[in-house]
DNA sequence: TTACATAGATTACAGTTGTAAGCGTAAGGA
DNA sequence: TCCTTACGCTTACAACTGTAATCTATGTAA
């Protein structure tokens, strides 16, 4: 198993752009941030863009005078390493403390109590027990 | 407001030993630290433990020959910090594609589920929730 | 009292991150 | 064809991180 490339806060956001669409020129993703955040700067945009190239979490092809950036990694994989890193080290790898923090911390209306429950319900049911995680 | 001063992850490892022993001498922290990995090196934990006082995050105290490390900020405002950060980079800020996530990937066993399902049972319904309890 | 063992402080240093200016080249307009 | 853009590439640089050796002051044993 391929481990995915550390990818930091700032990165985070870019390659959430790339994630979402796909074959992606600069101009794009810059335009897509700017609209978000207008702090950001293109030439910024730019070197993050090369950088996360040469830490090959992006590859591109040229396609004319553009460069249309595609993700290496999938978001997924990225997600599920920031999740276990988040969870081991703030919550000590333990699943209910941190839903515990949510709920408290986010005041749920009931609704969403109601989403959460449904979303627990409808796991595969039964659990071939033993969970195997870490 | 104050903001929480960012907290690495490494830090955090020291942090979760100071939170946990109250005031406690820089032995202490590198003993538990060391027990739960022995790659630890006694004047790596010292530096951290130096630029932590830098930052403001730890005080201490002399007690004659040793120093007494302590918190200067609490555990459950950097978790409050970290978890947001880490809500809103990864899941966009919502709950529920999270809960997905980790539903999906720790396949829990049905106990777990069981317990989660309780969690969201015992806040307090109609909305403003949340037992202060813990 | 004197030298040694220690604890913390200081310094070191490379790698990462955030931010952005400057450079070289290729493409399009004059 | 030649110049002006526009694009990505290279370089810059300070702050932060991870990691640890060295310096310094001091309590302690001889």
């Amino acid at each position: 198993m391929k481990k995915t490339p550390r990818i930091s806060e700032t990165e985070w956001e870019i390659m959430k752009v790339v994630w979402a669409q796909a074959p992606c020129a600069a101009d794009q993703i810059i335009e897509l941030l700017t609209r978000a955040d207008p702090t950001w700067h293109p030439k910024t945009v730019k070197a993050f863009l090369n950088r996360l190239v040469k830490k090959r979490v992006l590859a591109f092809r040229r396609e004319g005078r553009a460069y249309l950036y595609r993700p290496l990694v999938r978001e997924s994989e990225c997600v599920a390493a920031a999740s276990e890193s988040f969870l081991d080290r703030v919550f000590g790898g333990s699943l209910k403390p941190m839903l515990a923090h949510f709920v408290e911390r986010r005041k749920l209306s009931a609704a969403e109590v109601k989403e959460l429950k449904e979303l627990l319900e409808n796991r595969e049911p039964g659990g071939r027990g033993l969970s195997k995680s870490r």
